[in-house]
DNA sequence: AGGAGATTAGATGCAGTCGA
DNA sequence: TCGACTGCATCTAATCTCCT
């Protein structure tokens, strides 16, 4: 029997809900063996209660909404390419998805299309992920944000329920937390459902460190290896390297089980530089490897990151923030598929150093001549050579003020919109509730009015009313009058007859 | 200390197996 | 069905050991 015999069938003994808490297990020195095979003690209900509370403090309120626009914007973003039909890994459009950097290992390692999944399922989770548990996704879909261009979905949905199986370990202080990825799955004709553990989903939805991946590149790579290490590059890009690591823990994030390339020779062969080659030709980044060595013995590895030259998605990218966007729209008067057109053509910084400069010069100082078409000016600035489109510190200072006024204004404005609006709305309450006063009034019996006005004018409400008029009770009612209406209309709502 | 020979990490080719 | 994965055999060269 193979080694990859024993796997599946380590895969299918595993009891899927028993290793769910491991509370005192040293996080480094336990092996995935251990783990998954000694009985540890099953998470209790208050174990999980005090996670979910830890994870749904109220300062993580807006970090969860600003993580949902931002996971809908690429989400809605993603839908609209796949309803073109362009396959994603041609796609121009940059599909980011924010991803937890926290160490997570599987206890069966994923395989690449489990891994593309995984990534799939969580982008599509990504805006309702901290209100909701149970997503819904269409098999075409799915099928084509991974690239898996197979007509039947049969090889799919096997390795989503494989992936059911799949335990995930998350290390959280000195403590692991051992779950499935996905809890439940159900497929309805060529519908997904699924359900992310509650606290998975927090996790997720609130990162404390994250790092971006490129739903382009998870599903454009041929083999697991070179999206694991494209994964592990992109957690570190902002340092610009990995930083030596130990081959354990190379191998685990690697997903190279235990038992499979135990010398390094082989690991090296088969996994480092296959990566590294597949990462060049078909990656936005790129890295190279150096090794540590304890004598002869390599021990541990660290990746310099470098911008992949052989990569035509560097200026892609970059995409243009969504203020600035907006500003091209507004502004400027560009259409979607001008700013598309720009937006492929040249770096973006370049757009933005133009689009300040325009700014500048046809907005803040409103130059005579009226411009006749933006897009064409803002082109022909784009392609200029001659640094005629260049802005000093003083009026970059002056810009960004004028920016700033200018958003305070439109904040202004849209606080005094809502003011109206919320002032148009008390007066129609008012007017409603007036005008529901005065239909009572009317169909009421004369006697009855007498003894409601008496009760009004003894009313906390009336009290104010009867001393300004000098009123005592008996007297004429007098709904009409001004001072008398809002005051008597309260008195009736307290008393619930209107 | 230094060199010969032994040992072993690492590289490579080939072939069988299995996953996508 | 094709190509990636994996194991085996073998080669190369770095490093170690032991002896003089």
């Amino acid at each position: 029997m193979g080694v990859r015999n024993r796997k599946i069938e380590n895969q299918l003994l595993v009891p899927v809900a028993v290793a769910r808490l491991a509370p005192s297990y040293p996080a480094t020195t336990a092996s995935i063996a251990e783990l998954g095979s000694d009985a540890v003690e099953v998470l209790t209900e208050e174990d999980e209660a005090a996670l979910l509370e830890r994870l749904s403090s109220t300062d993580m309120a807006r970090l969860y909404l600003s993580n949902e626009s931002e996971g809908k914007r690429n989400y809605q973003q993603s839908l609209d390419l796949f309803r073109e039909g362009v396959p994603v890994t041609q796609v121009k459009e940059e599909l980011l998805l924010k991803k937890v950097s926290q160490r997570v290992r599987f206890i069966n390692p994923l395989k690449l299309l489990q891994s593309k999944l995984h990534n799939a399922l969580i982008f599509v989770a990504r805006p309702t992920m901290s209100t909701q548990q149970v997503f819904s996704v269409s098999l075409d879909y799915l099928s084509w944000l991974v690239d898996h261009n197979v007509n039947d979905y049969a090889y799919l949905k096997a390795s989503l329920s494989e992936m059911q199986q799949a335990l995930m370990q998350i290390p959280d202080g000195n403590r692991w937390f051992s779950t499935q990825m996905i809890q439940d799955v159900l497929i309805e004709g060529t519908t997904l459902h699924y359900k992310i553990p509650a606290f998975l989903c927090r996790l997720y939805a609130a990162p404390d460190r994250y790092h971006h991946v490129s739903m382009r590149m998870n599903a454009r790579f041929k083999s697991k290896y070179t999206l694991n290490l494209y994964e592990l590059l992109r957690e570190n890009l902002w340092r610009g390297e990995t930083g030596y690591m130990t081959l354990d823990e190379f191998r685990e994030r690697m997903g190279v089980g235990p038992e499979e390339y135990t010398e390094f020779k082989r690991l090296s062969m088969r996994v480092i530089q296959p990566a590294l080659v597949e990462l060049e030709s078909l990656g936005d980044i790129f890295a190279s490897v150096r090794y540590g060595r304890e004598k002869r013995f390599v021990t541990s590895l660290n990746f310099v990151i470098v911008q992949n030259p052989n990569s035509k998605l560097l200026s892609e990218s970059a995409y243009l923030d969504p203020g600035r966007y907006k500003e091209l729209r507004e502004e400027f008067g560009l259409n979607q598929k001008q700013i598309k057109e720009i937006a492929e053509a040249f770096p973006i910084e370049r757009i933005e150093a133009i689009s300040d400069v325009l700014l500048y010069r046809y907005v803040l100082n409103k130059q005579k001549n009226p411009v006749k078409n933006w897009f064409s000016l803002f082109r022909s600035a784009l392609r200029d050579e001659e640094d005629r489109y260049l802005l000093t510190n003083s009026e970059k200072a002056e810009l960004s003020l004028f920016r700033e006024k200018r958003q305070q204004a439109a904040l202004l404005e849209d606080n005094q919109r809502r003011e109206r609006e919320l002032e148009r709305r008390r007066t129609a309450a008012r007017k409603h509730q007036s005008n529901r006063m005065d239909d009572y009034w009317v169909q009421l019996p004369e006697g009855s009015r007498q003894e409601l006005w008496d009760g009004f004018l003894s009313s906390p409400e009336g009290k104010h009313f009867r001393q300004a008029r000098k009123l005592s009770p008996g007297s004429r009612p007098d709904v009409t009058h001004p001072l008398a209406r809002a005051s008597f209309a309260d008195y009736l709502n307290r008393l619930q007859v209107i």
